[in-house]
DNA sequence: CAGATGTCAGCCGCACTGATATGA
DNA sequence: CTCATATCAGTGGGGCTGACATCT
């Protein structure tokens, strides 16, 4: 029959780092909160994102990502427009302050990698990063039934 | 110079990936919380554990390590003993209905991996296991001065 | 006495629920 | 009218800070 260790599965110890990281990502260090940061990357790689995407890609509700974008607009990171189109929607864009930010959020974001990392060459970061980025399409791939909408 | 593809750290990834599975394992369907879990995989591993190294492994405060085990402890799931050697810690133990509810947990808890990882083959959910616990064993040894004691 | 361990009460930021407003 | 999008107020659980008790 099977072993007595069954070993602390993926999920169990992707919330543990996680976690680690969360705790190490102190606004001090990188300039602003962890969900900021993964906003901006996202309206980075998508220019005029609606905000129903976003929060989908970001796995966020989507009352929260409301509070999220104030704070980013106040901070005049984001800016909100009316989708001519569809005049319900906001089209999401990163201005030139956010795209500022951004960078000098992810220069320091590289030392928490480094420390959160630490054990793990380059090369297997690539493949974490790789592995983590697989699953999370796959996971939107799964929940899509409209996602392209236009 | 650089690429205009910074391409999302394995930082940011972690974190939304984490906040996934954050959201689907819900009680009612892996039966307890993800913390608990977490928690019981630990003392199945470390018999005996002190309540200050299980906050460490699960990056828990201390406080908080207490609540859960509180819990833990009314639903008969672990035991608190005093160490008999130091009488200020105590110990801490699975109990059988423990050992019975982990197992139960993990079950279902590997349904949820399947949803979670389901765009990764088994090697690449090992893979990324071996990963995963290779950061958190760099990030113990990293704030290690006593971990040890007894 | 100081230092360590565990416990508890209080506070705060975060995420979710529900109701509202605007537009398709 | 119904549905979708976005917004906000109210609520609840999660984690942290600080004070206290016990023991070395």
């Amino acid at each position: 029959m099977q072993t007595g260790t069954t070993a602390t599965g993926p999920i169990v110890l992707l919330t543990r780092l996680a976690r680690v990281v969360y705790q190490r990502s102190t606004v001090e260090l990188v300039g602003m909160r962890l969900k900021e940061l993964g906003a901006l990357t996202y309206l980075r790689d998508h220019h005029q994102a609606t905000q129903t995407a976003l929060s989908k890609a970001l796995s966020l509700d989507a009352n929260n990502c409301v509070l999220l974008l104030n704070d980013l607009e106040t901070l005049e990171y984001i800016e909100r427009r009316r989708d001519p189109i569809d005049r319900r929607r906001h089209l999401v864009e990163l201005t030139t302050a956010g795209r500022a930010a951004l960078e000098r959020a992810e220069l320091a974001q590289a030392g928490v990698e480094d420390d959160v990392l630490g054990a793990l060459s380059t090369e297997e970061r690539c493949t974490l990063q790789r592995l983590l980025l697989q699953a999370l399409e796959g996971q939107l791939a799964h929940s899509d039934a409209d996602a392209d909408a236009r």
